[in-house]
Parts: C-alpha cells; sequence; structure tokens
DNA sequence: TAAAAAATAATACGATTGTCTTAGAATAGG
DNA sequence: CCTATTCTAAGACAATCGTATTATTTTTTA
C-alpha cells in the first residue's frame, strides 16, 4: 500500500480545509488547491471522484479537529462544569481567525444549507453540530440536567454562534471576550440549584 | 425617461433578492437570474456593469426592507421596549424561510466576510447590520439604558443570530419559538430596573 | 529482480462563468 | 412625424469551472 500517495492526499485535504475556511466551500476552485500545494488540478481525481468529495474529506478532518477539541476540554478539567467552561472558552485560542473567518463549523453550514445539490455533505454538517451537542449534553447529565439537557446544549450552541457572528462582522475582539465571559455567567447561573 | 427600464430593472434585483438568499450570492449566476426573470443574460449589463453592482442593489433593497420592518415595528407599538418585542418576534413572521435559508443579513455577511474582493458591498452590509443596531440603541435611550446602549443592542443582535443559526441548522420551529421567547425573558430582565 | 500496483505529470474536455458588443425595437420629446 | 434616446434581444468573448484521460514514473510485492 503506498504511504507516499495517502500522505499527498492529506495536503490536499488541509490546504482544502484551510481555503474553505477562509475563502469559503464555493469560492475555492481546484486551482486554488493546486496553487496552495502544488499538486496539478487534474490529479485530483485520482484521490477524490468529486469537489464534494473533498467537501466530504474536510468535514470529517474537521470532526477529528473538534473531537480534539473536546479532549482537550477533558483534560484541561475533571468536573463537566468546568469542562463545559473550557468549551466555552475555546474561540479565544482562535480568536483571530475567528475575528476574520467566523466559525469552522458554523459558516460552513450557513454555506451550505443553500446548496441544494450537496445534501450528503449537509447532514455529515450537523454531524458535526451533534458531536459538540452530545458532548455538552453528557456533561449537564453529570450535572444533573438530563431533563433539559437538549434544551440548554442547543441554547448553548446558539449563544456561542451568536457572539462569533457579531464579532466577525464587526471585528470587534472586546465584544468577543465579553461575550464568552456572559455565557460563562450564565452557565454559572443556569447549572446551580 | 424610461419607466419600462427603471421597472425591469427592479425585477432583476427582486430576483437576485431572493436567489441570493435562497442560494447563496456565489452560487446564484446570471443565468439562474436571467431564467427567473426572462430578461436576457446579456442585457444585466445595461443596467448593472458588474455582479457586484447586482449585489449592491440587492442589498440596498434589503436595507429598505429592514426599515419597512422597523417602521412596522414602530407602528405596532408605541412604548421602545414594546418595540424590541416587536422586533424580536419578526423572525416568527418569517418562519418557514428562517428554517429553509437562515437570515437574510446574517447569511449573506457571513457569505461576504470570505470575499476578499467584494470589500465595498461588505460595507454595505454592516450598514445593515447597524441600522438594526442604532433602532435597537434609540429604544434603549428612551429606557434609560444610553450607557450600555451599545453592548445591549450588540447582544441582543447576537442572541437572535445564534437562534437563527441553530434553528436553520436543525430546522427546528420549536427551538425558534423557544429561543424567541427566551430572548424576550432576556429583555424584560435587563430593561427592568 | 520482474511483474503488479500505486502515484504523478500534463493536458484535454465540454460546460458554464461574468463580461461585453452590436443591431434593432420601442419610446420619448420637439 | 421625425429624430434622439432608451431599451431589448441575441449572441460572442475569453476565462475558468469541475471532470476526465492517458502516458509515464515510482513504489510495492512476490
Amino acid at each position: 500500500m503506498g504511504t507516499k500517495g495517502s500522505a499527498n492526499r492529506q495536503r490536499i485535504v488541509d490546504a482544502a480545509d484551510y481555503l474553505f475556511y477562509s475563502r469559503g466551500y464555493n469560492q475555492t476552485s481546484f486551482s486554488d488547491i493546486s496553487d496552495k500545494t502544488g499538486i496539478p488540478r487534474g490529479n485530483f481525481y485520482y484521490y477524490f471522484k468529486t469537489k464534494e468529495d473533498i467537501l466530504a474529506a474536510v468535514v470529517d478532518a474537521r470532526l477529528i479537529e473538534f473531537k480534539d477539541m473536546l479532549k482537550c476540554c477533558e483534560n484541561a478539567a475533571s468536573g463537566p462544569l468546568e469542562r463545559l467552561h473550557a468549551l466555552v472558552q475555546f474561540p479565544l485560542q482562535r480568536e483571530t481567525q475567528i475575528l476574520q473567518y467566523g466559525c469552522p463549523i458554523g459558516s460552513l453550514s450557513s454555506e451550505l444549507v443553500k446548496d441544494q445539490d450537496t445534501e450528503i455533505s449537509q447532514t455529515r454538517l450537523t454531524a458535526v453540530f451533534d458531536l459538540l451537542k452530545n458532548w455538552i449534553e453528557e456533561q449537564l447529565n453529570k450535572l444533573g440536567q438530563s431533563a433539559r439537557g437538549d434544551d440548554i446544549a442547543k441554547d448553548l450552541l446558539a449563544k456561542m454562534q451568536g457572539i462569533i457572528i457579531i464579532a466577525n462582522v464587526y471585528r470587534d475582539a472586546e465584544f468577543l471576550r465579553r461575550g464568552i465571559n456572559d455565557i460563562q455567567s450564565w452557565l454559572n447561573q443556569t447549572l446551580s440549584h
């Protein structure tokens, strides 16, 4: 089995991941990925049958990235509440990118719901949201919030998405920090009983 | 001065407005607009020099739409708090579209921050957000919240964007209604003192 | 090391993109 | 009514899109 090939495949996915994030899926062409990797445009067909296949691979890659992030949150704290706080604070580590390009899943999702053809990848994208939602619910369960777990998890995701959208539109780092702070206060208030 | 011409121009803008919302700006071609209006593709150049000019016209149209919406909120209620509630409730009137395509300004804005070339229209888009923000601040001023007006206005916008994003991703009408309800509770709580 | 498989390079394909031109039709004002 | 202007129809334009093919080189396996 070729090991060189899968390395090049990964380079394509990495370049596409970055470009889909910074320019958007539909605004990224094969030529763009070719320029960034040095791999000839026509060669992509060897690894991926269609552009949507590349998208699927990128979404899979982001799934892994977010799983790593959640693992990181689990390692950073032992208690469920502290882990939730770690999750909420994560955008601060990506402040520059967040302010420039928004949320890696939120913005891609917003773009893809408008594509009628890419239904397959759309379901994959909600899978990323579900990954986060399930993890949040897991922490809430440990805090005895199993009843309203689904609602609170969605609320938390909505709050984070909203903060990121506005911070992105106004390129307002201060608002991002304050917004995340407010979410943490809300978390403490909601989960103390 | 020709009156027929400006009518056709308006038809182009209307079709583009709908298509940009339902499919996205970059996923809408001149051919799409041509198909929807029956106006030959090559004819657009008579009214608009570039595609971005059409975008600018669409953004202007949405500015007017949102101004109308704000006027509608002003007519619906006499007090500033009630007017804010009217604004918050507005997405419920567009429930179907919101669930399908998201927010008309939020989603377009998310798409355009990623375009490096369309800076001009990007500033126009923040103008739509500013329109809302200024109106909200205006109501807050009347409620004696002039000090934290900017912060609260951004918070309100963020909350609405977040709710709409999640409701859109999960196509969850119930969450949309509950989320808006929660925003109203938050409004009452924040502005009562 | 020889045969098989995997990977690379380069290019061609039809379709579509946004842009632009031009000839003619409709409509206006004098 | 005639001229000038505004508008419409149709299509050409180069560039780029995603896709596909083929010949060749590299790597793996036996």
